[in-house]
DNA sequence: TGTACATCAGTGAACGCGCGTTCACTGATGTAC
DNA sequence: TGTACATCAGTGAACGCGCGTTCACTGATGTAC
């Protein structure tokens, strides 16, 4: 409630269009991916007219940046609920795994291969620095925990999570950290969330692509074996 | 030579018009991505007439196809040729980085999103087949020689690599393993293999997406690093 | 070596399609007096 | 409460475009006698 009290009927039946707009072009790019996204189908599918949806958005680019805004956000929000519920790297993992199967091509459409001709809208830098916030939080309670006594537990090995063991690759870091924005992390943590991301996002683009399909094991399994490779449990 | 040498002039005429084309369909690709891949773009580019192009593939899917083919054709060749040179991880991960930045498209077109309506054709599967015989090869050398005293000399902690230290996704490999065909690898040789194909998947694709760009680190370091936890050199 | 025939690469016209986008317009919904 | 006007959602026609694909045809190249 709040400000949407204050909106006139006009407001809330535009607001409403605009995001069956959004669904329906959620919908498209599900089965045939975003490079085939088209006004025209969308429209047809709404039972309206092709122009009808210049209404709403200046053209096709502006309604994909809008998705891809949205897609940022939304898992700037489910990463931020999960840090409000605990700063472990294990839930974040878990999180991000669970928001990518929930709808695989918003996935792909921030994370996979690049829709040709398209730009980013600038904004979305800062949103995927809110992400990148959360991790870094992550990553430091991750290494300050795993320099605790229980990490002696086993015998299995913990980098590049773990005690902080300097990597030729902290150096580099150390010098390009630009990326972390406010954030004081130390190179080790800059390099375990790195990790966390390529090596999550490893998996996950292979799974979401079709690539494991047929071979056999379970990729949750090859998921949950990689988040133990970064967390060191 | 050999079975060149019996080709008939047109034989060959043809066999080169049908190179120039995937030619041409590949530099079509690198700009506007496979998605927009048009036969009658590569004709006019040729200053040949649009049909003129079913001479040589009975449509646009079949022209995919055969790039699809070539591409993991090529990649095949790329890792054989390295491991004939020395089985190590680390030149076959330096051979992978390599082919990815020699053409882009040509590993995203393979690792990458999906093309929406394509389906790959069988014979890929005993390519990919080829190249994951090298990848457990490789990963097989790695972790025997890591057992060798060589690998007290630092520190760094060397999973999946290293020692066969049993991981609880040994347990699921070990009944989920017909993708690794006849190969004798015992599953922490499996489950480094798939470490290694994802997670320099993960930095690769993330690199040639372009989201690394602005961060301001090196990718190369970080693939390095991430072959270095895979190697545990 | 020369002629008759077959092969086959490439052309140009045509089909139907869907696309993004513009424009002038209708008609319903809201606002001001 | 009723009338005059402004706002604005949506339509239908139209523009130009490029796409994949088919078809009947031309003309050059190769083959058989």
């Amino acid at each position: 409630m709040g400000a949407s009290d204050v909106r006139t009927p006009r407001e809330r039946y535009r607001a409403q269009v605009q995001e069956e707009i959004k669904e329906r072009a959620w919908e498209q790019i599900a089965t045939a991916g975003a490079s085939a996204l088209s006004l025209n189908a969308i429209a047809k599918r709404m039972g309206m007219s092709g122009p009808a949806l210049y209404r709403y958005f200046a053209g096709r680019d502006e309604l994909i940046t809008e998705l891809v805004r949205d897609a940022y956000r939304s898992l700037a929000d489910a990463f931020q609920a999960r840090a409000a519920a605990g700063t472990d790297l294990d839930g974040l993992a878990q999180a991000l795994r669970r928001w990518a199967l929930d709808d695989p091509q918003r996935y792909l459409l921030v994370y996979g291969t690049p829709v040709p001709g398209y730009r980013a809208p600038e904004d979305t830098t800062r949103i995927s620095g809110e992400i990148m916030a959360v991790l870094l939080d992550a990553c430091t309670a991750e290494q300050s925990s795993a320099q605790q006594p229980r990490a002696e537990q086993s015998s299995a090995p913990r980098s590049p999570a773990g005690s902080p063991s300097p990597s030729p690759f902290d150096a580099h870091l150390a010098e390009h950290r630009a990326w972390a924005g406010e954030h004081p992390a130390p190179p080790s943590v800059l390099r375990l969330a790195l990790a966390v991301w390529t090596r999550l996002h490893g998996v996950l683009s292979l799974e979401l692509a079709g690539h494991f399909t047929g071979m056999g094991f379970d990729p949750a399994e090859l998921y949950a074996a990689e988040t133990r490779s970064l967390t060191g449990r």
